[in-house]
DNA sequence: TCCTGTGAAATTCTTCACAGCC
DNA sequence: GGCTGTGAAGAATTTCACAGGA
């Protein structure tokens, strides 16, 4: 595997997300090699926008043959950086809070919780998905301390730019935003949003659009 | 507003989403007009771009003023299909479709949820958020009867596919996904996929490249 | 003067098509 | 024969730059 000469596509990144999952189902059931059209109907794309993505970082396959299952998944997880565990803060113990923080399957694809944060003294000191609700006032002690490397923002999105900003301050350099607020941060920490009205409204869109 | 002629790209269509949520705030603020600069600064991006998506659907502005906040909010509802009620359906009342259902705000932007369904008995018959809890099998009279236009699929990825099906003859054209399974869905259904251990993995990405 | 609307240019992303290796 | 890797072509999207109306 080599290192992009220039900085790799959003889009290609995200395919490379899909295609582990489905690398992991065909390793699980067995096969031991797979073709770039294989991938691409799991994925939804074209065989050679599987190659090309894949091209990218390096020649993975073999001519005649396709890719080792195997050999690929590991590939592909070094180049995400899924190699190692990420240490992950959630801000906001509400609805979305919990739900991120109850879901398995973070942990078993190496995102581990180590610490959620609330403005509502109510529900400090509650346990969720087995760990303890702090406090948000020591956000930046805490998330020193737990040296945290990403956070998730499920809170209102009057308070989110001022938790982003601490945050940014404290070492986080990746933020998963589910407030529709518009953050500010430097340029070394890395935002995506998730919204859900947004998604909703596309669909509205494409409803009244046929 | 003239109806775009040929089809619209999808980054436009959540562009407008954005813009309105700013124009609002911008409305609620009392201002009169805006310019594409400012809307540009709000969502992110250029002025050249936002007038760009709006040119694609009419001339909402005026040369040397900028757009009117409450005339160009009319006009992106109206193109997002937003000057009406949708009717949404979650299906699955676990984590996420709590959040989803419990979620103030889908309302009030014209998203109102008339049922939720789980396949769990011990699911069935309790409320969330005013609404009682149905059983998944009773989907297709149910769905009919609600005349839902939308649905929320918030359940494990194995059962998610034939679900999708179902909602599709019962007459749903607009699905949310929050599984990571790959719908098989007519070409009148619109899938949207919220995916939020790839949103993770992309930033897990951008953390080890920089 | 200010700011929109829009062709044209530039850039980014996808698809094609084929040489090369198993 | 089958399937990868990749330049080149094509399509989609963004940015530029400027004419023209308020």
């Amino acid at each position: 595997m080599h290192t992009p000469t220039r900085k790799t596509a959003e889009p290609t990144v995200r395919r490379l997300s899909l295609y582990l999952r489905y690398l992991e189902a065909f390793e699980q059931a067995g096969r031991g090699t797979i073709s770039s059209g294989e991938l691409a109907q799991s994925g939804g794309t074209t065989s050679a926008q599987v190659r090309k993505d894949l091209s990218f970082f390096g020649s993975f396959g073999k001519r005649g043959l396709g890719y080792s299952t195997h050999e690929l998944t590991v590939h592909i997880r070094e180049i995400l950086g899924l190699d190692r565990q990420w240490r992950l803060v959630i801000i906001g113990a509400g609805k979305i809070g919990s739900a991120v923080a109850g879901h398995r399957g973070f942990r078993d694809r190496g995102f581990e919780i180590v610490g959620i944060f609330d403005a509502d003294p109510h529900r400090v000191g509650h346990a969720l998905g087995g760990v303890t609700v702090s406090d948000v006032r020591h956000l930046e002690t805490e998330v020193k301390r737990l040296r945290a490397d990403m956070a998730v923002l499920a809170m209102p999105a009057e308070s989110a730019p001022e938790v982003a900003t601490r945050l940014a301050k404290a070492g986080v350099h990746a933020i998963l935003d589910f407030s529709t607020a518009q953050l500010e941060v430097p340029s070394d920490v890395t935002v995506r949003s998730v919204n859900l009205a947004l998604e909703l409204e596309v669909l509205s869109f494409a409803l009244v659009n046929r």
